[in-house]
Order: C-alpha cells, then sequence, then structure tokens
DNA sequence: ACCAAGTCTGAAACTTGTTCCAGATTAGCG
DNA sequence: CGCTAATCTGGAACAAGTTTCAGACTTGGT
C-alpha cells in the first residue's frame, strides 16, 4: 500500500484513539522540553504503544513532529478565527493576525521550537505533510486578508508573507531576533499585500 | 577558553591546513550525496585527522556545515562583485542578484542542500555562526542595492528578502516549489527596497 | 464460532552523532 | 637540547533514531 492510500484509509476508533494519545504525548513532551524532549522511545511508552506500532503511524520523529504542527495550527485557525482581525487594510490584518499567532506560539516556546524545527529540517520524504502545513498557513494568511478572491500577485505576496513566518521564528526562537525585530520583518512582509 | 577566545586564538600553519582539509571533505561529501552522507567518521577520514580532532574544530556536524557554508558565501560574494547587477532598480538589483546566487546553488543541490539544512537545524548552541552566515547574506543583499546608506525601513526589507530567500530555496530543494516559485517569490520580495 | 489477514507487542540490533580517555606527538620556551 | 603544556590519535563507549521480527492479539467475513 502507498503513502497516500494508507492515509486514505479509514481508521478503526481504536485506531483512532491511538493516533491521538501519540499526538497528545508527543505535545505534551515537545512542551516540557523542545525537540530534544521529543524521544521516540519515550513517546511510545507515554502513548502506551510499543515503539514499532508508533513507527507504522509516524514513519519518523519529523512526521510525527509534523503531523503534531498541523493539528496545532487546525486548532489555531479556529481560535483566530473567533475574532477576526480589526485592522483597514489588508496588511494590517495579516501583521495583526500573524502577531495573533505570536503571542500563542510564545505562551508554548519549546512546543513552537519542537515544531518548528521539524518542519524546516523535513527532507523531501516528508514533503507532502508539509506542503499540508503550507497549505494550513496560507489558509490563514487568506482568511487574515479578508479578500475573497486573491489575484497571483496577491498569492505570490501571501507567499513571502508566509516565508517570512517561519523564518523569523526560527531566529526568534534561536535568541537571534528580538520582539521588536519580529514585528517589523511581519509588518513589512505584509505591505506587500496591499499592492 | 570560552568558545569565543578559542577562535580568536591564531591557529598554526598545520593546523589551518587541517581545518582546510576537514571543509574540503566536508563540502565534497556533501556535494555527492547532501546532508545524509556527510557523516562525521568519513569526514574525520577524508580529512586524515581522528574524530575527537574534527570534534575539536568543530564541535557538532551542524557547526561544520555552517562553517562550510560561511566559506561558500564568501566565494560566492567575490564572483557576484566581478559582474555587477545590472537593472534599473534596487529591487530589479536585488533579484537579479539572488537569482544568480541561485543558479550557482542549482549546479550543487546536494552541497546546497547540506548547507540550507544544517543552517535551519541549527539551536541556540550554533547561533553566532549562522549570524555570521546571516551577516554575509545582508552583506551581499545590501551590496547589490547599490545603496550607499540604507534606511531601517531598507534594512527590513533586506532582511524580508533574506527570509523569503532561504524559506523558498528550502521549498525548492525539497521539490516543494518550482524554479518560476522562486523567482515569483524572490521578485515579489524584493520590490519591498524600492520602498 | 472460526479462519485468514492484518495489527500490535516486546525486545534486540543497527546506524550515526557525540563523548571520553590513555598514550603518542608536537610546539613553544629556556 | 630537554621540559612542559597543548594537541592529536585510535578506539571504545554511549545516546537516540530507525529497523526488524517472532509471536500474541484483533478484526472482518463466513
Amino acid at each position: 500500500m502507498t503513502e497516500e492510500a494508507r492515509a486514505a484509509v479509514p481508521l478503526t476508533e481504536r485506531q483512532e484513539a491511538r493516533r491521538r494519545a501519540i499526538l497528545r504525548a508527543s505535545a505534551e513532551l515537545a512542551g516540557r522540553g523542545g525537540f530534544d524532549a521529543v524521544q521516540m522511545r519515550e513517546v511510545a511508552e507515554a502513548a502506551d504503544v510499543a515503539l514499532g506500532t508508533l513507527y507504522r503511524y509516524f514513519p519518523s520523529k519529523i512526521h510525527l513532529l509534523v503531523a503534531v504542527m498541523q493539528d496545532q495550527l487546525d486548532r489555531l485557525h479556529t481560535t483566530l478565527r473567533k475574532r477576526p482581525p480589526s485592522g483597514e487594510r489588508a496588511s494590517e490584518r495579516v501583521a495583526e493576525t500573524l502577531m495573533r499567532a505570536f503571542r500563542a506560539l510564545q505562551r508554548e516556546p519549546h512546543l513552537a521550537e519542537a515544531m518548528v524545527r521539524a518542519l524546516t529540517f523535513a527532507d523531501r520524504g516528508a514533503s507532502a505533510e508539509v506542503e499540508a502545513v503550507s497549505r494550513r498557513t496560507t489558509a490563514i494568511i487568506v482568511d487574515a486578508t479578508g479578500l475573497d478572491r486573491p489575484t497571483a500577485d496577491q498569492l505570490c505576496a501571501v507567499r513571502v508573507v508566509e516565508h517570512t513566518w517561519y523564518s523569523v521564528l526560527i531566529a526568534w526562537l534561536c535568541g537571534r531576533a528580538s520582539l521588536d525585530q519580529v514585528r517589523a520583518d511581519i509588518e513589512t512582509a505584509s505591505l506587500l499585500v496591499d499592492r
């Protein structure tokens, strides 16, 4: 069975439960100590699953953490939707939304570090999953613009905002960017969506 | 002796030679098979030093590959300087320069992959070295603008370009972005320097 | 209820980055 | 030259991600 096909097979209830237990355990460990603290043996034990089973559900630590990220992004998207950004211009709304997302991540810096490290370290083998994360992120940003049908140029702008977002996030997590710099860079990139 | 202080100590000739041999061996292995092909034992053997010595020169695989990147960036900067970009506007010159850099990396995609993976996976322990890479990159971009004294806004723009550059590079290396997308994103981000 | 196919477990083994150390070599100095 | 401190070597040992597998357990179909 191919990778794609496997994902499409519906899981039994117990399997769904296992999958959620694994994701929960991973997020828990990541929140405590970041990327390095997410050790496959510990995840397996915490989720009450054999190591081999963990690897059947998620073929690598990277896949696992990228899946955690998908999960968290969905939550974030739901939260953000509840209170739409208030800015006048699209750029202001994008920047506002991303800064809200940023503050959410600040509350769990270890978890953020684990997810983002996994995301940027991912190789071709996980590109489908990384794409999924990218699609969710794009959706969040496009939502924030409030535009119904963004033009090609605006989609380019959204991609640049996205690049900037992840890159500056890494820099902040590694202590290489200050809060002010994060804000400045996000606001600068956001300007492109008004073009 | 602190990290900083150690770097400042001048190396003997044999030590310089060792360091260069290590970097050469790493670049060679990286060029052949990318990040995974750079195995510390193999680097040590190819450079004809003991494993412990390799670790004395570069405290981790990440440090090693980031050092390779510094090296390559210096070369690139020199090459780029020889033929300055011809565009009318600063944004055009920046985009032109980065696309030239991109074509240079295309010629050695495995090497590029190894360096960029190391760069984005680096944690706090290597942030000084990553900063050094960032400074070199900034210098290349600022050079391309042709501006003598960039404003604060322009420096922000340069940082956004830099974020976009690395992020889209990763996406391309992982097969998630086409050549056209690379160009479009770089050109879009570059627009910010004209502001 | 029974069988075949698929899944899960527990444990060992393998890989590669990293650390450690005892003894050999080298460098700088008087 | 001879001494001392630093460096280098070879190799073992350790850590964590990944693979493998035999046997126990589940599940879906009959």
